[in-house]
RNA sequence: CGCGGGGUGGAGCAGCCUGGUAGCUCGCGAGGCUCAUAACCUCGAGGUCGCGGGUUCGAAUCCCGCCCCCGCAACCA
């Protein structure tokens, strides 16, 4: 058995949770599900990065304190994804002072002594107006289109994290290794685009800001001046959730796991070389995975407030009375992991309709209602062909599982269903009578609870309600975060105690 | 010459890393079945895999050039 720590990137609160949050999280649980479902050891961490002037301006303009703000908008996202299902452990967020902040302000005096943090100036244009420094992209002209003003050239003093020095080394971790050490970055085709930015060369971070500029933030240690910018502070998310350097260290999650953090594109950079090195440098190793997800459109295009697109994921939920599996279905099904996917209510429902419901929920009613109506018993046969067909199919879908191509797996159970369609049609098992409809039957309800194992890391509450009408006596405990698929589930007439069908049922109603 | 991503039948996508009969969902046409949620099955139409060149016995896949879309991922969480 092995451990896994999973990981998402934390939520800015600024605002309520959109379909992008919604995608790296079910993303992410997918994974953490799949592995507890083969037995590994899964620790699964998501979160709220709530510090900074974003927060603050927010906070400002609505007349709250910055942690009034956090408090409320936190709430949106922890319920979202309670709403979701994800299997999260622990949900850190940056303002927890007991729980976050002092894993950071030990991170960070632990690079000052390793010598990678130094005080110098800093210039830039400030725009009073936004109140923060523009880049060359965020002015026309020269000027700051929102308030129609030439920013002024302000210096300050900042700590910049010298992460220049690991150039060589960071290309190593995530080519070769660095001290034995490797971080590998998932899809490959994310890895050349992160791999691209080292060829432009590092250069060091900026890591604090003084404290008339940002003040809502974890103060740097020993410097009142100066308050820490968000890379120290967030990122040691992924630690501090674990207490190290903490007298409640649960240091076995992060030095004998597979440490996977699931982020979205954006923040790459971030994660593929500041947080690397900054571990080096205060003697913690390195993650071994790097998983990028792309972004998402809405209806094709790109999501904004301006062009009115955005998807509010509760709209989602409240189409389907709540039920989170019809999204994390489409999410899974749709959106090839690492690329950028759209999400079109379209096609949504067209997916619902034809996958769901027409070919998985018809199935599944009716072989039940024909073996319901031989008086429920079900005997599988023996049947070499389909242990063969077991075997194989889980081993794909384990492959494609393991190496996080989660939307084949999911489509490989969606296959087994169209071939289970088709079969019956072939086999009409309506026209037979006595033992011989009975073991045909037993077979395409056998292959069902097969489906529905391999449904569960995607649709946990819809493979229980198969397995639960399947009559498949481990049905009640599929949700439990300790419940195991066993070799003996996985093989074809494996199930022994499994005597009697359940109540058939309609599993998705049909869209009103 | 900023950096990336993409261009595959009417629509949306997979396949490309590790060359070898072009795959999936939706849509369309014609049959079939009647167990089932007006569902299901079968067959069919529809593609010079953006364009040009190269490597190869063989290229959607590898190499070179070009065209067209999209993103910003430059201290933006």
């Amino acid at each position: 058995m092995s451990r896994r720590y999973i990981t998402t990137a934390i939520d800015y609160p600024n605002a309520a949770p959109h379909m992008g949050h919604v995608l790296e999280k079910v993303l992410a649980d997918v994974c953490a599900r799949w592995f507890r479902l083969k037995g590994d050891d899964v620790r699964f961490q998501i979160g709220t990065d709530e510090h900074g002037t974003k927060m603050q301006r927010a906070a400002d303009k609505e007349g709250v304190t910055p942690q009034e703000l956090a408090d409320r908008n936190v709430e949106l996202f922890t319920g979202l994804y309670d709403r979701l299902q994800i299997s999260h452990d622990l949900f850190i967020r940056t303002t927890d002072q007991k729980v976050h902040w002092p894993t950071v302000q030990v991170i960070w005096k632990k690079l000052a002594d390793a010598g990678m943090l130094e005080k110098r100036s800093y210039k830039g244009l400030y725009c009073s107006g936004c109140e923060r420094f523009m880049t060359a992209r965020d002015l026309t002209d020269g000027i700051c289109p929102n308030h129609q003003v030439a920013p002024e050239e302000v210096e300050e003093e900042n700590y910049f994290f010298l992460m220049s020095k690991d150039t060589e080394n960071l290309k190593n971790l995530l080519t070769k290794e660095w001290d034995g050490e490797s971080y590998r970055i998932i899809p490959n085709n994310r890895e050349k685009e992160t791999l691209a930015l080292l060829d432009q060369g590092l250069e060091d971070v900026s890591f604090s800001r003084p404290k008339s500029s940002l003040d809502w933030g974890i103060p740097v240690p020993e410097d009142d001046e100066h308050t820490m910018y968000v890379w120290c502070d967030a990122l040691t998310n992924y630690i501090s959730g674990l207490g190290l350097f903490t007298d409640h260290e649960e240091r076995e999650w992060w030095d004998d796991a597979t440490v996977t953090h699931v982020i979205g594109k954006d923040i790459a950079r971030f994660h593929a070389l500041i947080w690397p090195s900054m571990l080096k440098h205060v003697g913690v190793r390195t993650p071994d995975e790097l998983l990028i997800h792309g972004f998402l459109t809405s209806e094709g295009q790109k999501m904004s407030k301006s062009t009115g697109n955005v998807v509010v994921p509760d709209d989602v939920l409240e189409k389907f009375d709540g039920n989170p599996d019809p999204i994390r279905f489409y999410l899974s099904h749709e959106i090839s992991v690492g690329s950028d996917g759209d999400f079109s209510w379209d096609r949504f429902e067209k997916l619902y309709d034809a996958r769901m419901r027409n070919a998985l929920g018809n199935l599944l009613n009716r072989v039940l209602i024909l073996i319901q109506k031989e008086g429920g018993k079900i005997a599988i046969p023996d049947s070499p062909s389909d242990t063969t067909q077991a075997e194989d199919g889980w081993k794909k879908f384990g492959e494609s599982m393991d190496s996080f191509e989660v939307h084949n797996g999911i489509q490989q159970a969606l296959a087994l269903v169209d071939v289970l369609n088709g079969a019956i049609d072939t086999t009409k098992p309506w026209t037979l009578e006595g033992e011989e409809k009975v073991t045909l039957l037993s077979r395409f309800a056998e292959s069902l609870r097969h489906v529905s194992l391999m449904l569960l890391p995607f649709v946990p509450q819809t493979a229980q309600a198969i397995a639960k009408q399947l009559g498949v006596p481990y049905a009640k405990s599929m949700l439990e975060k300790d419940f195991v698929i066993t070799e003996q589930m996985k093989e074809f007439g494996g199930q022994k105690d499994w005597q009697t069908i359940g109540e058939p049922s309609i599993l998705f109603p049909p869209l009103s």
